[in-house]
DNA sequence: CGTGTGATTGACGCCTGTCAACGTCTGTGG
DNA sequence: CCACAGACGTTGACAGGCGTCAATCACACG
């Protein structure tokens, strides 16, 4: 149960062969090593909050964050969801402003806490650390971009097929093609930009199309062509 | 006319107290200045064109940038302007993906072309070099995830209100209270994420509620406060 | 003067948000 | 063990915002 508490740096996000840390010197490695601190979350809570000054970004060693705006009467806009290896808070570090998103736990957490000198400090003396963050935010930005124009231009039916799709190729399916991720209807409306009634008659929707298949949370994909279909997705 | 093709880039994007280029030393400024290359754009140009692969960032020694996305049917989304001073198409460049936007020159523009080796000699080589891109990176993303709350949540009206507030704010007013940017209003409704018919209706509205004047393609801000009331905007 | 692009207006109807009522499930406390 | 509260899910009714289509106007340009 807390196996991953244990878990030293160089076997959690550090060394991992995709990590953005796997460029760095021994002695940098050491420094972050020294630097950090790993902390568990549990469900519910919450590791920091919009318009708060955060002084360092988090790595996800284990568990699922999700990273969202408070817009018009607290209503929540979810940005994305983090998971293992992704790395959060890193934004609002660097260009030195307050978090512009709260972040919350949504599955048991495990996180490196990485000061923010400690960070600066790499992005300034490590040229491949600072290109591959570097490529980490540009990617960010394009996805945003692509979401921008998905949410002006397709309906709230296409968005949720498509973030159904998301859900997928980034959480995967079980062994009986259920989402591996579980969200409750009001997280699926605050991802599509929608209400919540909306998704759940849409989601009925899909469901008598033979598109998918729904349990409480499981969700089922049936056919995912179809899905990709109806949520205009060309890839 | 043609005063700003002498430049030389000491004089234009380079040297600017604000340009991220500040922190270069003598030796890069030199390389930069070595690579880089200026060229003319007249109005109606494509800079680059989504999809494309691009091998270089242009810089903007002077005019009006719109970057867009296409969408569904070839709807435009515009995603933001850019303007003197200001960096395209390196967001494609570090992340090596193929151009996601489209850039189009609105008013008569001159651009510095940097090569992307150059650009990413400098990532990896002049940490305050890359902290700067890296902030500028990161503002936009937040910019985006921003905007993405707001055409989540807010009516076209409040968006239109808004984006007549950020024009303001960005392109500035001339003596008479007018926007000093001019768009078509399919332009307008390429920035807020509706139909052109939209645009209009709502203006009208803006401007029976002596919020605004049109005349044509100009629009005369009469009543900030108003407009920031409707937008939902606060600061 | 014809042509084309952009702006405007009206008609129409669907998508989608809102409100309200009710069902379901889980955990808590008596 | 049961009652209850509270969170979440579901369904129906309803209206209005907004997209679409079509016709017309305004204006610039060759």
């Amino acid at each position: 149960m807390n196996s991953f508490q244990t878990l030293s740096c160089k076997d959690g996000c550090l060394d991992r062969s995709n990590s953005i840390f796997k460029h760095l010197t021994p002695d940098e490695l050491e420094k972050v090593t020294f630097d950090k601190s790993t902390e568990q979350f549990k469900r519910g809570s919450i590791i920091y909050r919009e318009g708060s000054r955060i002084n360092g970004c988090y790595c996800i060693q284990k568990g699922i964050i999700k990273v969202f705006k408070t817009g018009i009467d607290g209503k929540e806009q979810i940005i994305r969801f983090a998971r293992t290896g992704d790395i959060i808070g890193f934004r609002s570090v660097l260009s030195n402003e307050l978090a512009c998103t709260t972040a919350e736990v949504l599955d048991e957490a495990s996180l490196c806490y990485i000061p923010a000198e400690t960070l600066v400090y790499l992005v300034k003396h490590n040229g491949n650390f600072s290109m591959e963050l570097m490529q980490l935010t540009c990617k960010e930005l394009g996805e945003a971009n692509t979401y921008i124009t998905d949410i002006a231009q397709k309906t709230v039916r296409e968005r949720l097929a498509e973030i159904l799709i998301h859900l997928k190729n980034d959480f995967g399916l079980d062994e009986n093609n259920i989402l591996q991720i579980s969200l409750t209807r009001e997280e699926l409306a605050n991802i599509v930009g929608t209400a919540t009634e909306s998704v759940i008659r849409l989601l009925s929707e899909f469901k008598h199309d033979q598109l998918i298949e729904l349990n409480g949370r499981k969700i089922r994909i049936l056919d995912e062509a179809g899905l990709i279909r109806i949520g205009n997705l060309y890839n």
